[in-house]
DNA sequence: ACATTGGTTCCATATGGTGGAACTTCCCAT
DNA sequence: ATGGGAAGTTCCACCATATGGAACCAATGT
């Protein structure tokens, strides 16, 4: 179901129904495994996409042929062989991490800061992607450094949107501003809700300040977050103030998360 | 190329071929993407696939409908936006886990100890699933918890098949037994490829001694290992030769790597 | 300016996809 | 056991729909 939003004009089904039907047949697949769904039979699909089963059926096969998609031994399906060893492959990160340099690139050049791209991983927050601004203090590459929820703008973001959840054990005190609290950090991401951004003053490091914005796919959900961060002696408040305005500028409207 | 090994036995061809077609071509792209190769571009996909351009553009322009592909400036294809979504919501690994838990469970059964599943994460490795043993000691849940590459049997499962490289900077020294010179880490990795197992003894954790396997998919690629792990009192050198004969018969052959 | 290569659109043709019905399992209820 | 029903696959005659050559555009390079 809801099915990601990208057929939205279909104005030239010219010579291609069956591909239109197999392709919307697997896009349903994926979607429902994307959403942890239950797996569909062969009547669900026929019967959401009003297509009669004898077709549905044939469809079906093909794919399961391709090895794109594969049943288990109830007859639902899953995404098949193909797909999962490219999901696993982590090409999907460097997609989206190629996808948005450009955006990076130009906050970068805006705000003259050091710019990362974070998706949430299981235990800290992944650091996939950054871009060094033109001040020699602040250009470290944190790619792949662990860096954790509750000390961390982008890991607000997360928290604070519902990508993950808050974590239970005690919260390691990075420096003497890092919130420790469960009470501190629920407020907290009660405010990043509402102003829409999440920023760190002297909680991972001292000295180090960091501002991060969410970006939503063509579903509105949150899939990755975007940080600007440099040293708290040149992001005071009024500064802090106008990169965030770049950056929802940058991050620019919705929708048009077009290739390039 | 190399298209995945899996039309293997192309038999029953009965009123599909136009979605054979589209769907050698998506599994052409995804492959391609998979191993980082150039993105194809129409005519590279006419020409490998043998058919005509036009029907391939048609086939393709399908494809793009529904998000499956999406192409670049250049024209170039590249997975789309639903399989990139599906790709970084982290469902492959854990149908890799689904996929996997009944060798584990059965492991877990022959030999009574903790069994894990690994895959190569950017700076640890990442344990994604585990069974415990019928014993109270070594029952602790390892899945999140980030496991240096160096001081883990499954660790140097990934560096010894190249899947991961060595580690650049100091290695930690968790215990005294820890390997921390890159020396003494690459005669071991030589040792782990020439007897296809890996071993710590005590490297981790005084007392822990862990045993890895690893496991190839169907294009004879390292995807994930297993290890079975336990206190080093339980596991002298006669059980770890008992043990690694179990895993090696649970693992099984290759192939028929089929779903449930 | 011209040739070449890559890509899309057009259109008449007949190939190949379609869907109702028949057939086969399997599962549950009686 | 027996029968009803739901899920899935196979069959086959019909004609809708995918096909591919050719024409048409657009870039790129010489």
């Amino acid at each position: 179901m809801a099915s990601s939003a990208f057929s939205g004009s279909a104005p030239n089904p010219t010579g291609a129904q069956s591909i239109d039907r197999a392709g919307a047949l697997l896009v349903s697949i994926l979607d429902s495994a994307t959403a942890s769904g239950r797996p569909p039979h062969v009547a669900t699909l026929a019967r959401a996409h009003d297509l009669p089963k004898s077709t549905t059926s044939r469809l079906l096969s093909a794919l399961e042929r391709q090895g794109l998609i594969q049943r288990d031994r109830d007859g639902a399906f899953h995404p098949g062989p193909v797909i999962t060893r490219y999901a696993r492959s982590g090409q999907g990160e460097s997609a989206l991490a190629t996808e948005l340099r450009p955006i990076l690139q130009h906050l970068a050049h805006e705000t003259g800061e050091t710019v990362n791209l974070a998706i949430a991983g299981s235990q800290y927050v992944d650091l996939i992607d950054q871009i060094d601004g033109r001040y020699l203090l602040g250009a470290r590459n944190w790619v792949g450094t662990p860096v954790p929820y509750h000390a961390s703008a982008l890991g607000k973001i997360f928290m604070a949107f519902e990508v993950t959840q808050i974590p239970a054990g005690r919260l390691e005190k990075r420096t003497p501003f890092t919130l420790t609290s469960h009470d501190a950090l629920l407020a907290e991401l009660a405010k990043v809700r509402k102003q829409g951004f999440a920023t760190i003053v002297d909680e991972l490091e001292e000295g180090l300040t960091a501002i991060a914005l969410p970006l939503f796919d063509s579903a509105h959900q949150v899939i990755a977050a975007i940080s600007v961060s440099g040293p708290s002696s040149r992001l005071g408040d009024s500064t802090v103030k106008e990169i965030v305005q770049k950056m929802i500028k940058a991050i620019g409207q919705p929708g048009k998360a077009g290739a390039a």
